[in-house]
DNA sequence: CGCTTGTTGTACGGAACCGTACAACAAGTC
DNA sequence: GACTTGTTGTACGGTTCCGTACAACAAGCG
């Protein structure tokens, strides 16, 4: 039998990268097969249609960014403060991220994105109050804190503003400061 | 001379309805035409092409989300942190705020696009300042919760997640409360 | 080495869209 | 009511994409 040269999860994969850099329109089939370097006979065999392709991608999204996050903050121990920082790297590491973003702009036209994406949404959620819960105890401080905590990691990444005589990452390390009612840190003299 | 059934500024509004819900890659010249009830045959008189077209759009919502909201917030009196909520308001009404955000997906893509949102958003940032100025005097401080506060009003909009027992605007009041550093208002009993 | 099995390349029809050319047409003007 | 002027409809060629059909082909097996 003829080997797997193109098999389905290198289309999926392409089909992320794809979507992370020009969003959901930029998944095309044919342009997926242009970037491995074969035509699109093969992609037929694996997929029904080009839905059957974002349905697959989703799959594998909703996979890596819930249990393989959590395995691995699950592995790496600390306490669930560390661990809530830590899925927040994860999740806004190079790959994942941009996906994320791309994800998060189709579910507002697509229902069924949308209860995907809510779905992983709560899961992080989750997380964060319970990790926002050690520093302060009411419940409605805690949700709006974690809510807090989750816009300013979404909107970051959205906001085109700048700071004049300062980084992004110094502002955003004094909005952490805030979201955990935490004194400042000295700055460096 | 023949009258103009479909003037520049129809095609200025419907590209802008169809960038809101449906994102850049919806912006077509026959969809609009089919939108309108005419065909494109008028279009052509008016732009050179569609990136004309997209430019307009984008030189509309540019003054619409500056001067028009700058306007309206001068002529309607009150102290910066009503003009600057007012803003607020303006800024993510029903019109303004699906154009916004779509146009917040598109700059990731498009780094012409990205640098006309960035002077909207510094517009807004420093709107935003002055306006925090008045509850906290630290420039840090304010850098890092006008952030915040920018942050949340885009963020909330992309945030899929639930908030058991309580509505997503409960939670937002309670969010405005930590970004003024106001003690949070006692809740209906 | 030939056969089998499943993947891949090629070719096709159909749809959506861009941009152009030009003819048909509506609306004011004399 | 003809004329002028500019807008709009229609038609076209070119491109990109989807999904299908089938032939060419590579890889393992007897």
């Amino acid at each position: 039998m003829g080997s797997l040269r193109t098999p389905r999860e290198k289309w999926v994969e392409e089909g992320l990268r794809a979507l992370a850099s020009g969003g959901v329109d930029a998944v095309r089939v044919e342009a997926l097969a242009k970037s491995l370097g074969v035509t699109k006979g093969g992609f037929y065999g694996y997929f029904a249609d080009r839905d059957a392709l974002l349905k697959g991608m989703l799959d594998t999204w909703e996979r890596e960014a819930i249990d393989d996050v959590l395995d691995q903050i699950e592995s790496e121990g600390g306490d669930i403060l560390d661990k809530a920082f830590l899925a927040g790297q994860l999740t806004f590491s190079d790959r994942l991220c941009p996906i994320d973003l791309a994800i998060r702009d189709w579910a507002r036209r697509d229902p069924s994105v949308a209860e995907r994406l809510r779905r992983v949404d709560n899961a992080r959620m989750g997380l964060l109050r319970e990790a926002i819960g050690t520093v302060c105890t009411d419940p409605d401080e805690i949700e709006a804190r974690s809510v807090l905590a989750f816009c300013a990691a979404i909107g970051s990444h959205f906001l085109a503003a700048d700071h004049p005589g300062r980084t992004r990452a110094q502002v955003l390390a004094r909005v952490g400061d805030l979201i955990l009612n935490r004194p400042p840190a000295s700055p460096a003299q």
